[in-house]
DNA sequence: GTCTATAGAAAGATAGAC
DNA sequence: GTCTATCTTTCTATAGAC
């Protein structure tokens, strides 16, 4: 075996980054096996060696997610459950992730491409789903009502994918403003929603 | 001129019907030239007199919505503003709307399709969603913000696309749910909020 | 395990008859 | 304007050398 089982972990997780990276961004049928591999510096061929088929690793980058720490997500330490679900809201609903600057949520930038996969990445798509929502849910519990992190993450995921498809900058603004506002608004009010 | 011109209008009619029906279900790359036309009752090569490429006729599918009558808009007759908008949150965040069993609204359904389409795409969207935001913030405005339209309307789309993607049917209802009740909130509760 | 080469299929776009 | 036939490109997946 010239190769270590080591080694080929490595590879596998180099084009499980890849593929998270280059699938999020341009969506399963834009992304070639070709593109994939050149992206994570080896060649078509090889790719075979690691998974099935293209669909395949399509919803392993998405379950891959879950490993990944988004640079979203604010550091945990030392901020309130409030204050930290106020961050992350500004960091997800902001130009940086729309134009992908910083992490990219596969939430957000696959919602109608896994909606025309097949059955794994939906459940790969659900698992990652499930983990946010319970994270804002647990989160919020205090404030608000657990059952309306659904629609706050609705909005989120909503309010980035209609950006990224709106061409006016204006426009696009205007939304992600509206959506910061009403998700504070969402956590402030709570409390006075029993 | 053995073909009128008001036959080839019909004709042009006819595959933009498709079109959107096509593409809004199944996105860009999933459909071809060739099940788009025989969907509209004609032959691949006759495409090309009505449209000069397979993104031109995605362009004008969506914009064609605009002309179209969606069976979730509310008939305006005897309802205020109010209750016309909670029936349309009603009628959009639902399992027929997302199930497909009414029409499908292209903003939910192609919202990171589009992001990953040309220009003329993205324009196409962005002037169906300026007209729906506009719709629903003007119908609000006597009670909200005319501005909390954008969020209201990021989680319409969100959640619906959500629930697309989403493979449980238990996690997509408890979307929905939350969505339709935050809807209602913020419509109950904007006129506490100046 | 990774490489190059290639088989095989699919689909966008064009040509020419009617 | 619409048809059938076809060119051409692209891409998934496989075969075989190292």
């Amino acid at each position: 075996m010239p190769y270590s089982s080591d080694h080929k972990q490595q590879s596998r997780e180099k084009i499980l980054d890849s593929a998270l990276y280059l699938f999020t961004r341009h969506g399963y049928d834009s992304i070639t096996i070709d593109q994939l591999m050149k992206h994570a510096g080896l060649t078509r061929g090889a790719f075979y060696a690691h998974f099935a088929n293209k669909s395949e690793v399509y919803a392993e980058a998405i379950l891959a997610a879950l490993q990944r720490r988004p640079e979203m997500m604010p550091a945990d330490d030392n901020l309130n459950d409030k204050d930290w679900l106020k961050q992350l809201f500004f960091n997800y609903l902001s130009h940086e992730h729309v134009n992908e600057k910083s992490s990219a949520c596969p939430l957000a930038f696959l919602a109608t491409d896994v909606a025309n996969r097949d059955p794994a990445a939906r459940d790969a798509y659900t698992e990652v789903y499930k983990q946010l929502s319970r994270l804002i849910g647990d989160k919020l519990m205090p404030h608000a009502d657990h059952r309306s992190a659904f629609a706050i993450t609705a909005m989120m995921i909503g309010g980035v994918a209609l950006c990224r498809a709106l061409s006016e900058t204006k426009t696009s603004e205007q939304v992600l403003d509206s959506c910061r506002q009403t998700a504070l608004r969402l956590l402030e009010e709570s409390g006075t929603n029993p």
